[in-house]
DNA sequence: CTTGACAAACTAACAGCGTTAGTATATTGT
DNA sequence: ACAATATACTAACGCTGTTAGTTTGTCAAG
C-alpha cells in the first residue's frame, strides 16, 4: 500500500493524543495503528520500539512543560516568580495528567539525551531563584526540593490520596508553595550571613 | 493434587517477595504461581484476580510504613520526631522502593476499606505534628505537605531524576526536610497570633 | 471404615499485548 | 521506463491475565 503522508511525527502525534484521552495504561500500540489506519506492525517503520516512542513523548512533554513555565516567569522576581513557576507546574500536572505521567517512567531509559533534556526541566527553576542571593550549590539542592514538592502533591492529588480530609486541596497547595519560599529566604540568610 | 497447606496468606507473601526481588514491572502471576510449584490459574483459588492480590499488598506495605513510622517517633517531640518520622519514610522508600510504588497504584482500586487504611499513613504524621501549636485544619494541609515533599524526593530520586548535579542528594534531603519544619513553624507562629 | 462434599490443584483455551520475519506494492529518483 | 526505496501487509511467536471445566486429594459425617 505504502500510502505516503504518513511520518514519525504522525505517530508520535497520535500517541500523544490517545494517552491524553484514553489514559496512559490503555495506551496500546494496536489501538494506536487502529488510530493511523495501519497495523501494528507497520508502526515499526516509523519507530523502533515502544520504549523509543515513550522517549519521543518524553521530549514532547518536557518541552511543553518548559515552555508554559519560561512564559509564566518572564517579567517575574523573586517570591513572585518562583509562585508563577509553582502554579505554572501544578496546571500542567492537573490539566495533562496522564502526559505528565510520562515524564517519571523516563529516565529509566539510559538513553543519555533524555538526561540532557533534564537540564529543560531545571532550567525555568534555577532562573525563577536567580533573584535570590543563593549560591550555586544550593540552588542545586533547592531545585530538587522544589521538584520534590510539586511532583510529590500532584501525583498524589491525581491518584487521590488527598481525599482523606475536607480541607480544601488548592489551600494545601498554597501552603506548600509558601513553604518552599520560606526555605528560599532561610537560605538566602544563611548565604549572606 | 489439593496439596494442604498453601494459604492465601503464602501467596500474598510470595508476591511481596517476587516484586522486592525482581521489580514491581517485572511481576507476573505466572512466575509468582512458579514460585508456589503451581499452575497460574490455580492462584485464583486463593485471590479474586491481580487488583485484588495488589490491594492486599497495599495493605502490607501501608501497615509496615505505619510501623516503621510509629517506632521512629515513639519519645520524642517536635522537630525532633518529625525529622526522625521523616528519615524512617525516607528510609522505607530507599530500602524497599519496588514495594513503596505500590502505594501509589493503590486508590485508584475503588475499594473503600483502602481509603480507610489511607488514615494509617496520616496517624503517625498527626502525631508527630501534635507538640506544634496548630489547628486542625494547619495540620490537615501540613500532612499533606508533608507527603508531598517525602513521596516526591523519594521516588524522584528512585527514577534517577536527580542524577544531573553532582551535589549530594542527602543534602538536598536534609534541605527538604528542613524546609517543612520552618514551615510547621512558620504555622505555628500564624496560629498563635 | 466408608462415603460424600469441599477445597485445591490440573489442562485447555481465549483475547490481548509487543515484536519479528518475510512479502507485496505504491511512490520516488535516475 | 525501470530500479530502488519506503511503507504497507500477513502470519506467527511468546508473553500476559483470566475463565471454564475437570480431576484429585483431604477431611468430616454416617
Amino acid at each position: 500500500m505504502a500510502r505516503q503522508g504518513l511520518t514519525r511525527a504522525d505517530v508520535i502525534g497520535a500517541a500523544i493524543e490517545m494517552i491524553e484521552s484514553e489514559g496512559l495504561h490503555n495506551f496500546s500500540l494496536r489501538e494506536l495503528a487502529g488510530r493511523l489506519h495501519i497495523k501494528a506492525a507497520s508502526l515499526y517503520n516509523h519507530i523502533r520500539n515502544m520504549d523509543e516512542l515513550y522517549t519521543e513523548i518524553g521530549y514532547y512533554v518536557i518541552s511543553e512543560l518548559k515552555k508554559v513555565q519560561l512564559d509564566a516567569i518572564t517579567g517575574k522576581q523573586r517570591a513572585e516568580a518562583v509562585k508563577a513557576l509553582a502554579d505554572a507546574y501544578y496546571r500542567f500536572g492537573k490539566e495533562r495528567p496522564e502526559l505528565y505521567k510520562v515524564i517519571l517512567s523516563l529516565p529509566m531509559v539510559k538513553n543519555d539525551a533524555i538526561h540532557r533534556a533534564g537540564f529543560d526541566i531545571v532550567e525555568p527553576i534555577m532562573s525563577a531563584m536567580a533573584g535570590y542571593h543563593l549560591t550555586r550549590e544550593q540552588m542545586m539542592h533547592l531545585q530538587r526540593v522544589f521538584r520534590s514538592i510539586m511532583h510529590g502533591f500532584i501525583s498524589q492529588e491525581e491518584a487521590g490520596c488527598f481525599r482523606q480530609f475536607p480541607v480544601d486541596v488548592g489551600d494545601s497547595y498554597q501552603m506548600a508553595v509558601r513553604g518552599f519560599i520560606l526555605l528560599l529566604e532561610n537560605s538566602e540568610k544563611e548565604a549572606r550571613g
